[in-house]
RNA sequence: GCGGGAGUGGCGGAAUGGCAGACGCAGCAGACUUAGGAUCUGCCGCCUUCGGGCGUGGGGGUUCAAGUCCCCCCUCCCGCACCA
């Protein structure tokens, strides 16, 4: 424990110091032989690192669980309702901090103080999310293990955010890293990989349980996992095994996914940019099919966008979400192929139209092509649908006119002997496969198709329509098959023109439509320059289904669903853009996964007893090297360490040898869950003990499931990634029971990013900022020359880096906390100027000036009472700063703080007539926001024990409130002038003020009062005519 | 194109429908000083004939009263974008 007294030795010892250290930067301060007390930098990095000292020895900030090791001292905090304060932890980069990056962890640090001083039990940890790709990255980029080169920026960053006195409990500290963490990430992977999700129950269950009912016939497997669909007394051993695995939340698949050659790996769609490129380093991306793990996040498509609902989260993040997943209604119809017993399933938002479908679409990856394609083309093939060329004719057709051209596709006299339908599809596949997501993606390409030579059945019109292979449709979304209807989807509308389809209507175009494209009433589709997609009037047809002459599109879509699934072709669906997410990476820095293959290749999860499975060690942790267009497949790290891939083990039947898998799991896997670590983090024997569990993480006065973390704040930029994958995983343990919320994150808060000033050169370079100066004129050159003033994020690419170092030798932490807090609301976006930090920087001083006696460091302080202005100044000051800090308003919270310090500088001024009420209320207030300075006054003041878990200083309203106050007078809503009326006058008193006051004859002589209008306490205003 | 957010002094920003510009930076004037990049005091939206007039991106509206609520438009930022 540190006494004021004790500080008095030390700071003397340092405050003589100053007088030599002409060195440094001295903002704010003159010659220290005068003032040795004087707060400047020099004296607040003395204060600050005695402090962080004393905190750490006295575990200030350590918050006792309920049970188990970390309970110590819970019997004094017992009474206190929990809180659970975090941010979202960072990957500890190499390159340091700048000024930006702790603007959240500032914010949570004030909140989570203020609320130690409102009586509550706050848990506020910090950890690093070590793993993943730009660690990896870093390591390879510098040519050290990536373990090594981890710690160094670990701990690197701890020294830095160090010193801005954060107040975690540092008992709790991780990295996703640890091994003693991963470990518990493996095991959460096991509760996925033994889970599956039961549709009617609508929740994850574990896999014994559906062994177990497909074993006594009560269930049936799903269709996509059981292709042949035969019974599960049928299949063999191994055949069951792929049954059951392909139920799992965690499952091995063969899919097309997103593989980046520059990084060596394949990513999440997540990962990649709208350009088809990397998010990580930019490279570019290519799809492939690839075996890789997945985890089933769809099965919990309805419940992510649900439960939404539950949570405060910003609107905009919540949209994000929504947008994300992208729920779209419409029907599932199945269309039966001619000449097999195949029935294709499409998904549509729009079966109104389907008897204007006149083709079908499948994605080039679709199982059924192999299927549905015959040796032979039938009579009378056009060869525009035939793909001829090999795509050629595609990439080097200027758009329409190769449509023009080949329009009608009977003057061609048919595809070449050789040329089959499955050399033509085999070809598009090819084609297709080469092609970015991106380029399937836009309208600047032409359209191209490949008919695959099979018919299906439209059930409406009960025609034959052709069957076609495009880029356009995608495996990964609906079913990976598409009515086409031409008239009225403009994607279809192209190709049909591409390959010179029939164009038939459905609906009639409505009038706005055909004004805005002229197109004359009663125009073929064939001539329109572009598909209908509007709502407009059915046209009758001549199909089986009911007419939908007359209906509203609302009404004809639920009259063709009810038809559909009458006649048991279809029903309806919904569908969604949320895929499946590619767990797997090909990388040396990541968990191992704690699965091994056996002889079937097929994987079997370890057992508890076996984890950690840890990381062999490696010199050469590299990915394997590839070229952008290399079609090998990838090759992971671990595969190269031989001895720790083949392992022999006893499974329960006996010593065998099995095959480790040798993928990594990506970085999210150990963000998803390290909020629940921090409660219970050396618990050797549970990921979490459930009751402590439940006491930081469960609201016990709202409904089951109600909670999750009380404030997680960080960046915009997880508002997907991180945010979705961490409720997904947080929702497989609520239904296996392991946790006791359904969220994760109660309520989230997006902290504003810090901008700066960024300056290039005549060549368009960036020039480091620092060395920019202003010129008279208002303008900016550097080394003479003049250059550009821009404005972006803060960073090393745009050379306009600030560190927070810099900030602490030139004016202590507590004024880059003060400054950083008061610069805007928390979650806008701000900009960054080192000159305005001054302002922050003294109003710690004047506020330690009037308490301090700068020549001798003595607390000046009377024990005289508060007179009724001071008092009301004070209260008022409460009532408003606690508003602020607990609705996160810091900035107005500083405002309010600073003047009431100027209110105590312009009546005590230095006089030593300050109420100590009055300087211990300021010192308490301000404790949140500077907490340095204030223990160090709270201890000059008296005082022997921290502040940290004082209680915040009571606010009374009646000592607040005014005895006269003044209320502005508008005429015609205009403020005029202005009466002193009592406090709590009724309209009565006002009026008599009012018409007695000579402003008030002045401005309605010669005019007549219509209506006089009293806001009692607020207002008055007159309206004249 | 679809969805979301934001436009207020020279700058960052304040304002439960009730005195627009709190607080800070910059600027101006003064005091104290050998000195000032310290401190303290005052001024600080624009125009003005000193009565006042005009002001929160633009235009309408509701209201005694609008930065705030409603409608239309403009600009900027963010997210999504062959998703059938």
């Amino acid at each position: 424990m540190i006494s004021s007294s004790e500080h008095t030795g030390t700071a003397t010892g340092a405050g003589t110091a100053t007088t030599t250290a002409t060195g440094a930067r001295q903002t704010g301060t003159v010659p220290a032989v005068d003032l040795p007390f004087r707060y400047g930098a020099r004296l607040a990095g003395d204060i600050e690192r005695r402090w962080q000292q004393a905190w750490s020895e006295r575990g200030t900030f350590h918050s006792p669980n309920p049970r188990g090791p970390l309970s110590d001292g819970f019997d004094r905090v017992a009474e206190r309702p929990p809180v659970f304060v975090m941010d979202m932890f960072p990957y500890p980069s190499g390159v340091g901090l700048h000024v930006g990056h702790p603007l959240g962890y500032i914010g949570t640090d004030v909140f989570a103080r203020y609320l130690r001083m409102t009586g509550h039990h706050v848990l506020h940890p910090f950890g690093y999310d070590a793993f993943g790709l730009p660690a990896e990255q870093y390591a390879i980029n510098t040519g050290q293990h990536p373990r090594v080169t981890t710690e160094a920026n670990i701990d690197n960053m701890r020294r830095q955010l160090g010193r801005l006195g954060l107040g975690h409990d540092a008992r709790r500290e991780i990295a996703t890293t640890d091994v003693e963490y991963y470990r518990w990430t493996q095991w959460i992977f096991l509760r996925i990989f033994n889970s599956w999700y039961d549709d009617q129950a609508d929740r994850a269950r574990p896999i014994d349980e559906l062994v177990t009912e497909l074993e006594t016939g009560t269930r049936q497997p799903r269709g996509d996992a059981n292709p042949h669909n035969r019974p599960w007394s049928a299949l063999s051993t191994t055949e069951r095994r792929r049954v059951v695995d392909g139920h799992r939340l965690a499952f091995i698949s063969e899919q097309l996914v997103n593989w980046c050659p520059g990084l060596g790996t394949v990513l999440a769609n997540e990962e990649v940019t709208a350009e088809g490129r990397s998010d990580i380093g930019n490279y570019p991306v290519f799809r492939r099919p690839l075996r890789q793990w997945m985890m089933r996040i769809t099965a919990y498509a309805e419940r992510l966008i649900a439960d939404l609902d539950l949570v405060d989260w910003p609107d905009s993040i919540k949209q994000m979400q929504r947008n994300w997943i992208g729920p779209s209604d419409g029907a599932s119809v199945e269309f039966d192929a001619v000449g097999s017993d195949v029935r294709v399933e499409v998904f549509t938002t729009r079966p109104d139209t389907l008897a204007g479908a006149t083709f079908m679409v499948l994605a080039p990856e679709h199982p059924f092509v192999d299927t549905l394609t015959p040796d032979a083309w039938p009579p009378g093939t056009p060869a525009a649908w035939t793909f001829t060329d090999a795509g050629q004719n595609a990439a080097d057709s200027g758009g329409s006119n190769s449509g023009g051209s080949n329009s009608g596709g009977s003057n061609s006299g048919g595809p070449a002997p050789d040329w089959t339908p499955r050399a033509a599809v085999a070809a598009y596949q090819d084609y297709a496969a080469r092609l970015g997501d991106r380029q399937r993606g836009t309208d600047e390409i032409p359209r191209t198709g490949v008919f695959t030579g099979a018919y299906v059945t439209n059930p409406v019109t009960g025609t034959a329509i052709p069957v076609f292979l495009a880029d356009y449709v995608l495996m990964g979304y609906g079913t990976g098959a598409i009515m086409a209807v031409p008239a009225h989807d403009q994607r279809d509308f192209s190709l049909a023109r591409t390959l010179g389809l029939p164009i038939p209507a459905v609906l009639a175009p409505n009038a706005e439509w055909l004004d805005e494209h002229t197109v004359p009433t009663g125009t073929a589709p064939d001539a329109w320059p572009e598909a209908f997609a509007g709502e407009g009037e059915y046209l009758a047809s001549s199909g089986v289904a009911p007419s939908l002459v007359g209906l509203s599109k609302p009404d004809a879509i639920k009259s063709t669903v009810r038809w559909l699934e009458d006649v048991g072709a279809g029903r309806a669906a919904r569908s969604y853009r949320l895929r499946d997410w590619l767990f797997s990476r090909q990388r040396y820095w990541g968990e191992p996964f704690p699965i091994v293959f056996d002889d079937d290749g097929l994987p079997v999860a370890l057992p508890d007893e076996l984890l950690p499975v840890t990381l062999p060690e490696m010199t050469d942790f590299r990915p394997a090297a590839m070229a952008d267009d290399d079609v090998s497949d990838p090759v992971p790290p671990l595969a190269r360490v031989s001895d720790w891939v083949g392992v022999t083990l006893d499974l329960g039947d006996g010593p065998k040898t099995y095959r480790r898998e040798t993928n990594t799991m990506p970085q999210w896997a150990g963000s998803c869950w390290y909020y629940l670590r921090y409660l219970d983090p050396t618990n050797s024997e549970r990921f979490v003990d459930p009751e402590v569990e439940r006491y930081w993480m469960h609201t016990p006065s709202g409904p089951p499931g109600d909670g999750g973390v009380g404030l997680y704040v960080g960046g915009v930029e997880h508002a997907v990634l991180h945010l979705l994958y961490a409720r997904f995983w947080h929702k497989v343990l609520y239904d296996l029971g392991l946790v006791s919320t359904k969220e994760p994150f109660k309520r989230l808060f997006n902290q504003g990013y810090i901008q700066a000033d960024a300056f290039t050169d005549a060549r368009g370079m960036y020039v480091p900022a620092a060395d920019v100066v202003r010129t008279a004129d208002g303008g900016f050159t550097h080394e003479g020359e003049p250059v550009n003033r821009r404005s972006g994020k803060m960073g090393k690419s745009l050379k306009n880096s600030v560190s927070p170092d810099e900030m602490y030798d030139s004016f202590g932490a507590d004024t880059l906390r003060v400054y950083e807090m008061a610069m805007g609301p928390l979650d806008a976006d701000r900009p960054w100027h080192t000159d305005d930090i001054v302002g922050s920087h003294r109003f710690l001083q004047r506020l330690w000036r009037n308490i301090v006696d700068e020549a001798t460091g003595v607390a000046a302080v009377s024990d005289a009472g508060l007179d009724t202005d001071a008092a009301r100044t004070l209260h008022r000051t409460i009532l408003a700063v606690q508003a602020d800090y607990a609705g996160l308003r810091f900035n107005t919270a500083v405002a309010r703080l600073i003047e009431l310090t100027n209110f105590v500088s312009k009546r005590y001024g230095g006089s030593g007539e300050l109420p100590r009420e009055l300087a211990e209320a300021l010192v308490l207030m301000v404790a949140p926001l500077a907490p340095h300075i204030a223990e160090e006054l709270w201890a000059r003041l008296g005082h022997e024990t921290s502040l940290a878990l004082h209680p915040f200083p009571p606010a009374d309203e009646s000592l607040a409130a005014e005895s006269t106050v003044t209320l502005p007078v508008q005429v015609n809503g205009k403020v005029r002038f202005t009466i002193e009326v009592p406090a709590g006058a009724d309209e009565q008193t006002v009026r008599a003020v009012l018409t007695g006051n000579e402003e008030y004859a002045r401005h309605t002589v010669d005019r007549t009062v219509k209506r006089v209008i009293v806001v009692p306490g607020r207002i008055v205003n007159i309206a004249v005519g």
